[in-house]
Order: C-alpha cells, then sequence, then structure tokens
DNA sequence: CGCCAGTTTGACCAAGATCAACGCAAGTGG
DNA sequence: CCACTTGCGTTGATCTTGGTCAAACTGGCG
C-alpha cells in the first residue's frame, strides 16, 4: 500500500489521527514517535516462542524490528485463528487492556521493541500527540480488520488466497517477488482455511500462470491483473 | 443502574462508548465528550435509507439517537459483508479517511447526530482530552472486530449463530429476550452465512430448547449456559 | 381478504474439510 | 558420507457442512 498518509485530515473526522504519519503497517517514521525510543528495550524471541500469551497482563506493547509476529487466539478444541501478522515496523499488543485476549508468537527469529505502558501513558500525559499517533495506528488496524472480515465472511477459498497475497504484495512494496515468512498453516490458519486448501489454491494459482513458486517462502507474482480479477475487493 | 451497556463495538465505527456517559442522567459535567454535543445535528433516516456511500467524503462522523445502523459492503457481484450493526448511543463513520470504504444504511428508522468532521478537529485541538477517550474507543472497537475474526474464520455456522446472539444480548444487558432489530438477511451478511442456514440453526436452538422466538424479531434465551457451551470463544 | 415481503423447510449439490499417502529438503547420528 | 528421521508441503480420494434451488408458510397491511 503506497503511503496514503493522509496528511492533513483524516477524513475519518478526526485531525488528530492524521498528525502524525504513521503508514500503517511497516512504517518507518521519525516523528514525535521518537521520544518512545528512550522507553523501549530490544528483546529477541526464537522461532514460535511467545511473546504474550491470552490472559497475561497487558502491560507493554512492542514494536517489530526484524522478523513476523503473529497474533493468535485458540479455542478450547485448539482450533487456532490468527488475526494478524506483524512485520518489522509494525506496532503490535496496543489493544486489549486489562489482560491479553490474543497471544502474540514469533513466526521466525523475532527482534521487538518492548514499550511499558506505565512509560508510555507517562509521555503521553506530556504530549498528547503522541496519542494521537497511537490513535492511527489503531485506525489502520481496524481498516484492516475489517477488510479481513469481509474476507473470511464473503470470499471463496480462492479469493482469500488471492486477496491476501495482494496484500502481502502491496506491503513489500509490489515487489514482484513475496516473502512469504509464514507456513501454509499459518496462512490457512489467517485466512479460515485448512492446509490442504491453502495448498492446492495456490498450486492452482500456478498452474494457471498467475504466480510461480520459487521457493517455499517466496512468490513470485507473474500476472498481477489476473490475481486482482480473483481477489480484489 | 448503568443503561448504556453498548458494549458491542461497531468494527466500523467507534460503537461503544464506554468512556463516556451519554445517559442525560449520568452525564457528568466533567465528560469531555459533551462538547461535541454543540456541534452536532439530528438526522434522521428511513428504513433502508443509505446515510453515506461507499465513496462518499468522509468528512463526519455519527452517534445513533434511535434504530440500528448497519456498516456494510458490496463486492461487485452482490455479495454483501455487515462488518457492524451499531445501535442506539454507539457510534460509526469515524474510522474512514478521505473516502468511506463501508456504507452505512438504516436499518429500520433511525435517528443519529450528525458530528462534522471539521467542527470535530476544532475541538479536538482545544481540547487533547477528547482524542485520548476516542483513542480508547477505537481499541475497543477493534477487539470486538479481533472477535468477529474468529468467529468467521474458526466458528461452524451454528457457533456463530450462538456467539452472536450472545453478543445481542449481553448488549441489551442480558436480558432473557433479545430485540433483533435487523432481518435474518442482515444477520446472514454479517455472520457469513446465508438465510437459509441462520433460519436453521435458530429452528434448531428452538427444537433443542435453547431458545424461543416469540416474535419475528425477538429471541428468549431459555438456556443460556447451553447456548454459550456452543458459542462461547 | 388477499397480497407481498420476509421467513421457514426440504431436497439436492458443491466447496472445502478430512483422511491418507507421498515428496522433499534439512538435519542427525552412526 | 550416507541411512534415517523429522517437519513441511503437496496431491488424491472421500465425506460433510453449508450453499443453492424450490416451494410452502406467516404476518402485516392495504
Amino acid at each position: 500500500m503506497p503511503e496514503q498518509v493522509s496528511t492533513s485530515g483524516a477524513a475519518n473526522g478526526f485531525a488528530p489521527y492524521s498528525l502524525v504519519s504513521i503508514s500503517p503497517a511497516r512504517s518507518r517514521r521519525s516523528d514525535p514517535f521518537v521520544a518512545f525510543e528512550q522507553v523501549g528495550r530490544v528483546r529477541r524471541f526464537a522461532r514460535d516462542e511467545e511473546i504474550y500469551g491470552e490472559g497475561d497482563p497487558a502491560d507493554a506493547w512492542f514494536k517489530v524490528i526484524s522478523g513476523t509476529v503473529r497474533i493468535c487466539k485458540f479455542l478450547a478444541d485448539g482450533r487456532r485463528y490468527i488475526a494478524a501478522f506483524c512485520d518489522s515496523g509494525e506496532c503490535f499488543g496496543l489493544d486489549d487492556v486489562g489482560e491479553r485476549v490474543f497471544s502474540a508468537e514469533a513466526v521466525g527469529a523475532v527482534t521487538v521493541t518492548r514499550y511499558p505502558r506505565s512509560a508510555t501513558e507517562r509521555l503521553i500525559d506530556e504530549n498528547p500527540l503522541l496519542s494521537r499517533g497511537l490513535c492511527e495506528i489503531t485506525l489502520h488496524d481496524l481498516a484492516h480488520a475489517q477488510i479481513r472480515m469481509l474476507r473470511l465472511g464473503r470470499m471463496t477459498a480462492s479469493e482469500r488466497v488471492a486477496n491476501f497475497l495482494l496484500e502481502l504484495s502491496e506491503q513489500q512494496d509490489a515487489r514482484r517477488i513475496i516473502e512469504v515468512s509464514m507456513s501454509r498453516g499459518d496462512i490457512a490458519d489467517h485466512l479460515g482455511l485448512t492446509i490442504e486448501t491453502v495448498c492446492r489454491v495456490l498450486s492452482a494459482f500456478k498452474r494457471d500462470r498467475l504466480i510461480s513458486i520459487p521457493g517455499l517462502h517466496q512468490i513470485e507474482v507473474l500476472d498481477r491483473a489476473a490475481l486482482e480479477a480473483v481477489g480484489e475487493t
């Protein structure tokens, strides 16, 4: 997604969110947010390690420095849903107050910065502009969540996968070759499908020359128009 | 007795006014949100009337006074997804930047207050506290969107319907008889099901004595524990 | 009373899930 | 250095849930 970061008013109704230019996902920023860096501490996690779990106290938020984090929730019988993948530059854990509703896990090796809630609130009290920035992040998350609900609620398997690939592609600056850091199982649990269906759809896209799969974790977009025809909202 | 439960988030608008007491009786002088009331204008809409449409400029946000609003999006072939229902007390239309991504329609006759963006921005500049309150509301909304994604992505038809009924019930103060203002078709498009499936599930619940259906738009919860066993996350 | 939109029910169908092999590349240890 | 394991990923056969199509029912409302 291009930097559609509304500089002036968030037409959304609130200027506040637009004062800080944070592109939703992978944002490099240099604004008032640097204030937070003073209170952040770097943490590293190994593949599949839990960063926080459901029920933990929500006493901090995080920004991904490198790697990918998955935000997920388990049902009692083991079914898993992955609400989001956070790549470097993205923030997570800002939601939920009190205790965690979802958990956060490292997809591969991950480095994050951890910002304690108490220090964050102190900074915000000193500089209300920061609150607007955090708000903007949340708004973008909400916008993404809405598109994902549409995807889950009303799209077929092929449409979901195509739409997901396009989302990944945009996040990665529309490069031809998409880096897919997560496993097929992760993708399935994010799209509300099974591993097998994700595989079959990818194979079908490959057969139809929409994509090629040079490596297990790379996907090359061969025919973007066709992919959009399938997966565009 | 806090009559304003409004826990459900419109995935789209900032539905819940959790931080704000809207009810006149309890509205506190210190509540910064009352500032908005000065700039709001009341609008009425008839059943199925469009409040705003996809692509419209997002130059205002709304609060529902009475009735129910649905926030929805259409795919090219007519499939519809309803991201949220907003009941009285809830807000919507805050989330779009620039132009509307979803549209808002009146489920039945609806009265709303419309708050222009420009005036809202001015108020926030004068009182940064407003921004912080809105941030919390947004977070609350995001939390609801995440639960809905889980519902769409990993729950069966029965689980979705049960979970939805429980959500409605909580919104309405856990009264035994739930007022269901929207049609079966609206419910289906919200839960990612068909009208027929929604009907069948409701009939099954009725047959199994989990609920009774005294009127087309009322559902009585007969066995809450059983309903929770089916639909609780 | 009869129409009409919304709802309910039934019979059948298909998208995607489940179950089961099989492939394949990256370790691991003898 | 090569068998053996292990963890993903892919593919195929079959089954199930929920969708589709069709018809009957219901409750408002003129």
